[in-house]
DNA sequence: GTCTATGCAAAGTCTTTGCAAGGGC
DNA sequence: GCCCTTGCAAAGACTTTGCATAGAC
């Protein structure tokens, strides 16, 4: 008898899954969760990779990344932290977030306030490199930012 | 003969979806941007709201703001802000925001990003206030903020 | 033995797309 | 008149759900 999942029944399956958005540092999606636990766990299905994401997130053991247009990727760091999305390469990217600044940045009743999500839109440090582009200057949106 | 609209062929239809995305404050959902339209223009189609919502989005004209596991809204309000969603009236708050304090918070070379997004996931004022919430503690998670 | 989790497949939700017809310039 | 935009309907992508079976406790 091994542990339980943080008070949920114990499954191979579940444990599969949180081992594999541990493992797979990149924000896997469930598709990509999915088709990496199949080799381990040959009978698996995708349902139930999704109820079990759902689960995991609701229990704050994963959280989700949503980026529009694309489905949702899963990230265990749990650590505070934004995501870089770049939309050259389509690549996440975690990116350290100096939570008492940002914290200083809005003014709500944090007691309130279960979880935040900051998502910078633009291009990774790889793409920038090859697009050769110069530092200050991205395009005209980046005055909105 | 009226202006193009930035730069795109003029039409009834794609004036009337951002003018909907203007008037409806909160944060409409393209089905809830086409319901309305439509008292407006009974001819107008979902897809064609779809459709200008995205390019608008592309202009610059519109923001997508995206909430896991629920449809894209839409948003006129330009000058740089968060959200809230709470997470029990479902209802999405624009939250001001200190943009440099923000861009102090993340260290990224600035002129590679061409948007952010900042969603605080949480309770609006109304329902703390309904579940009588006392002002530092609203659960476990909070720990993570 | 009881009750939850799984596998499978079907259904659901939101969004995009192809195509012929309509409308802006 | 040309070409972009629309309406319509079908298809697509992603995710959830119902149900019978298998597995944890």
């Amino acid at each position: 008898m091994k542990n339980d999942l943080f008070g949920m029944r114990y499954s191979k399956q579940r444990e599969l899954i949180l081992q594999q958005v541990q493992e797979l540092q990149d924000h896997p999606t469930a598709e990509e969760i999915y088709k990496t636990a199949l080799h381990l766990c040959p009978s698996l299905s995708l349902g139930t990779v999704y109820r079990n994401l759902n689960s995991l997130v609701e229990m704050g053991k994963v959280r989700r990344v949503c980026i529009p247009g694309q489905p949702d990727r899963f990230d265990h760091t749990l650590p505070w932290h934004g995501h870089l999305y770049c939309t050259r390469c389509g690549r996440v990217e975690d990116l350290p977030l100096d939570g008492e600044a940002l914290r200083r940045a809005v003014t709500v009743p944090r007691g309130r306030i279960s979880d935040c999500v900051v998502t910078w839109i633009g291009l990774c440090q790889a793409c920038a490199g090859e697009l050769d582009l110069p530092e200050e200057s991205a395009g005209s949106e980046a005055a909105v930012f």
